[in-house]
DNA sequence: CGTATAACTTGTAAAATGCAAGTGATACTT
DNA sequence: AAGTATCACTTGCATTTTACAAGTTATACG
C-alpha cells in the first residue's frame, strides 16, 4: 500500500480525515478495539457486512499508516492475527469518548448498565486493558 | 434531508460512523471548531477545495442530525451562520483529542509553539470559549 | 434597473463501492 | 499422498458516490 502524504499539508485535522475518517474504518478500530476481534473473518461477520475488497483496504491502509500489526496466528498458521499499535491503541479513549457522546444524543444508542458502569469506572486505563485483551465492552458474539 | 437510523442499530459506534466518519465533515468541523468559520464561502475557500455539492450535502446532512444549526445572518441577510449546537460542540474536546494524536504521530502535522501552549493550557474550557466566538487555534485566513 | 454576491442545483465524467465469483497458500482428513 | 476445507484475499462488473464545471435563484448594492 502506497502511501500520498502531500494529501496534508501539516494540518493535524486533516491528517485524521485522511486516515480515519472513514465509515468502515471506524467500524473495523470499534470491533478491535471494544469487541476483542483481530482477524480477517471476524470482521467480516459484522452485522454491518463489509464487502471483501473494502476489507482488504482498509485493513491494508490502517497497516500502511502505522495504525494496526499484522502477524501470524503462532496458534494456527494460516491465520493473521491484527492488533492495535501504539498509535492506535492512543485513539482507545478517543473512541470512548465518541461512545459516550453517541450514548449522550442518539436515542437508538444502547448500552446495557453494567456494561456502562464497567465502562466508566476507569476510562484512562483502557489501553493497558487492551494490551491484556480485556477490552470487551460490546458482545463480540454480536454479528 | 431524510434521515434513515435504521443504519444504525443501537450500536454508538455504528452511529458515528453513518453521521460523522467521513473526510469532508471532519474538515468542515474543523474549520468552524479552530478557524472560526461559519459561512458557506467561507468552508468553500479552505484549501482542500471541497465542491459545491458536497458541501451543501454535508451541511444538510451535519443540520439534520443535530449537530448544527442553520440561521440568517442579522447583519447580511443574502448570507447564512452555521454554528455548532450543543451536540456539535460537545465534539470539541474530542477532535482537540485527535488534533493531539495527529501532532504526536504524524511528522508533518504542525502546530507554532505559542498556539501549542495556548491549546494545553486549558482544554476542557474549549466549549465555552467556542460559545464566546474565542476557539482560533487555526488561523482562519489559511485556506 | 443592471450588477454583484451568496447559496445552492444540475449535468456528466471519473472514481469508489458492493456483490458474486475465483485464486492461492496452508492445514486437515482419509 | 490426494482430496477437501479454511483463510485471506483478488478480480470483474454493475451500481453508487464524488469531482468539476456550469447554471439558477434570491437577495442586496449602486
Amino acid at each position: 500500500m502506497k502511501l500520498d502524504k502531500s494529501k496534508w499539508n501539516g494540518c493535524p485535522i486533516r491528517y485524521c480525515a485522511e486516515i480515519i475518517a472513514d465509515k468502515w474504518t471506524f467500524l473495523i478500530l470499534r470491533d478491535l478495539m471494544f469487541r476483542g476481534k483481530n482477524n480477517y473473518n471476524a470482521f467480516l461477520q459484522s452485522s454491518e457486512r463489509i464487502s471483501t475488497n473494502i476489507l482488504a483496504d482498509r485493513l491494508s491502509k490502517l497497516e500502511a499508516h502505522g495504525l494496526l500489526n499484522k502477524d501470524q496466528d503462532p496458534a494456527n498458521r494460516k491465520q493473521y492475527i491484527y492488533s492495535l499499535s501504539q498509535q492506535g491503541m492512543d485513539l482507545i479513549p478517543i473512541m470512548h469518548s465518541l461512545f459516550q457522546w453517541a450514548l449522550d444524543y442518539d436515542d437508538k444508542s444502547f448500552l446495557s448498565q453494567p456494561k456502562l458502569d464497567e465502562m466508566k469506572k476507569d476510562p484512562c486505563s483502557m489501553t493497558d486493558k487492551y494490551k491484556q485483551g480485556q477490552v470487551l465492552v460490546l458482545d463480540p458474539k454480536e454479528i
